[in-house]
DNA sequence: AAAGCGGGGGG
DNA sequence: CCCCCAGCTTT
């Protein structure tokens, strides 16, 4: 059997004729969205940033906020790193944080707070690899630059029929090579609108799922449509095995003195005592970051496969269970059982004595929560039994 | 080239 | 419940 075709002939008149037929779709079919009416490069690379591996419909609450707390690259710069992770929990991939933090400050001490605008400048950012440098040059500075994501691939996997697995290397590079000649030569069209246009088609009509050809403007130049391949292409990649883990999430609150009492029980009841929080180790998963004791029960003579099988704390449950939820992490799916629990004694605040800054515990106000940089997983966890009032308190 | 990194919306 | 997302980095 004959390597399947990736490397598809183009003339340049169809190239033209699908760019101004995808643009002008685009002009009446975008989506409003809050970081499209935006011409701030730092506020396009927040959304960016963000946007990796996580969907809009996601990402839009927190681009507000995290812009109301940090609206310029200087102010990014000047924050802590802490600050930002708080800003960023429960968007996953604090990566992303941590690199958009480092690359402020070098904007803001190599550049002088001025946005870089070349592909090599960008891409020697942390962060910022070929996609955002392609989408903050084009979108950003209107730049003729290509840019390839996961839509984009699909677009173009089935508009050419190129017969490759989503996210292969083949088709990464084909993908990469269209778009290169695409934005070479986009006629009138503003490099920002073919861009986001491409995007957007497989956003909301070429989905990977359930494509919408009858409403899409390129149906008629599809060969994938043509053959009929729309559905299957580009080719399921193999995914890895989901794996289940089972967590216990410890709930220690703080002892309440005798003068707490004083304030009417409605006030001061459970709901409002500090609850007890370990910090991770830094680096790997989640570093740093601020969660509920948390163990993972596993069965005899297996591995831990996401989190220590023992109380990092000196810690006894106590019986019953507050609740469980579901989370996921990665491949990883997770059931955690929260539960209430007492410390054995106080334990040393730094017991390693190595580490600076905050020790590996402390108490905080559950109201603290959105300043802290918390794990998805306990956000939710305080969210939905410690600090909302809709707590299942009777 | 492959794996690690979070989380959740939508089919 | 499964899939995969406006990816980057490290191995």
């Amino acid at each position: 059997m004959a390597a399947p075709n990736l490397n598809p002939t183009l003339s340049a008149a169809r190239r033209r004729r699908l760019v101004q037929r995808l643009v002008g779709w685009y002009r009446g079919a975008a989506r409003d969205l809050p970081w499209r009416r935006s011409r701030d490069p730092y506020a396009i690379w927040i959304s960016e940033a963000m946007l990796q591996q996580t969907r809009v419909e996601t990402v839009g609450d927190f681009w507000v906020r995290f812009l109301e707390r940090f609206p310029s690259v200087e102010a990014l710069a000047a924050a802590s790193e802490e600050d930002v992770l708080a800003a960023w929990s429960g968007l996953g991939y604090y990566r992303r944080a941590r690199a958009l933090h480092a690359a402020a400050r070098r904007i803001a001490s190599d550049h002088a707070g001025e946005f870089p605008r070349t592909r090599g400048e960008l891409l020697a950012l942390p962060g910022i690899g070929r996609y955002t440098a392609g989408a903050l040059l084009s979108i950003a500075f209107d730049q003729p630059e290509p840019l390839v994501d996961g839509n984009v691939e699909r677009v173009f996997a089935r508009l050419f029929e190129l017969d490759a697995a989503a996210g292969s290397p083949e088709l990464v590079r084909s993908a990469w090579a269209l778009a290169e000649r695409f934005a070479s030569d986009l006629g009138q069209a503003r490099p920002r609108d073919w861009n986001q246009a491409l995007m957007e088609l497989g956003a909301t009509l070429c989905t990977p799922r359930a494509p919408r050809c009858p409403e899409c403007p390129l149906v008629r130049s599809c060969a994938a449509r043509r053959s009929g391949r729309a559905l299957e292409l580009p080719r399921p990649k193999r995914r890895p095995e989901p794996l289940d883990v089972r967590l216990e999430l410890a709930l220690v609150r703080e002892t309440v003195r005798d003068e707490a009492r004083e304030t009417p029980a409605r006030e001061t009841g459970p709901a409002r005592a500090r609850v007890l929080l370990e910090r991770r180790p830094p680096g790997g998963l989640m570093g740093g970051m601020w969660q509920l004791p948390t163990r993972e029960c596993v069965e005899p003579g297996a591995e831990p496969r996401l989190f220590a099988p023992g109380w990092a704390l000196p810690l006894a449950l106590v019986e019953g269970e507050l609740g469980t939820l579901s989370h996921s992490i990665t491949r990883h799916r997770i059931r955690a059982h929260l539960r209430s629990a007492r410390l054995e004694r106080t334990p040393p605040p730094n017991p390693e004595g190595a580490g600076s800054g905050p020790g590996p515990w402390a108490w905080f106000a559950p109201e603290a929560a959105s300043t802290l940089a918390l794990t998805g997983l306990t956000k939710k966890a305080l969210t939905r039994f410690v600090h909302a009032r809709k707590a299942p308190v009777r």
